[in-house]
DNA sequence: GATTTGATGTTAGATAATCTAACATCAAAA
DNA sequence: TTTTGATGTTAGATTATCTAACATCAAATC
């Protein structure tokens, strides 16, 4: 993980902050959780702790909602994202394979000798 | 201002927040307040809020500290490197004058018509 | 060596923030 | 008409933050 995913990654914004940054209340965000769109972390004394990541998650959800969408909905299209995102990475791996064999740069995973 | 540096100068961080992300104790950070190194803003309940910018603030001060360096001898730094900068930029700001005008983009400021 | 200063620790008492759980509302779907 | 989905509101308990004061302790000063 980089330095900058690492610090959006980092759970340490409690209620209040996320509440001003997204303009969402309370009762939304843990109703959101309920549901488990999010799951923030907790401090040793059971208080929330969300990350960076987890404001542009809520900012995401809450425009969904105010475009009519319903919490199943966001789930069901997160899913979708989720394997095309898979694809994706599937195919990227292939594209470096193929780039660092013609590279010589690694061996064939599928080699067989030619014996 | 940039919309990056108004997001690094909201103020939407608690004490707990800065305690974790700085690895300062509240005395600590109060203390600094007092002796007038930081100001941070206060929500309307009179809690203070905290900006990113004021971080790494915090955790300049705390470097200066650990070397060994006194809150005094960091105000002077701090006024030192402000009136350098303020001749950086007025340095800057002659050299964009002069710029323009040689493009012919802009009046001397100091031009006295040749009668 | 004794005293002062600078930075931090600790505590007490008051107020604010967050937690869970429950009941309320209200428009839209069934 | 009833159910469902999303949100509001409230109560009681716990945690966080606030100010102010007193304590500590090494380093500078006298």
């Amino acid at each position: 993980m980089s330095e900058r995913e690492l610090r959006r990654s980092m759970s340490v914004l409690p209620m209040g902050t996320v509440i001003t940054l997204t303009g969402l209340t309370a009762r939304q965000i843990r109703y959101y959780e309920s549901q488990e769109l999010i799951s923030p972390n907790r401090s040793a004394s059971n208080h929330r702790l969300y990350s960076l990541n987890d404001i542009d998650r809520l900012l995401l959800i809450k425009d969904y909602l105010e475009s009519g969408m319903t919490i199943q909905d966001i789930k069901h299209l997160e899913h979708k994202q989720q394997a095309k995102d898979q694809l994706s990475d599937s195919a990227a791996r292939k594209l470096l394979q193929s780039e660092l064999m013609r590279s010589g740069g690694l061996i064939n995973p599928h080699h067989k000798p030619l014996h």
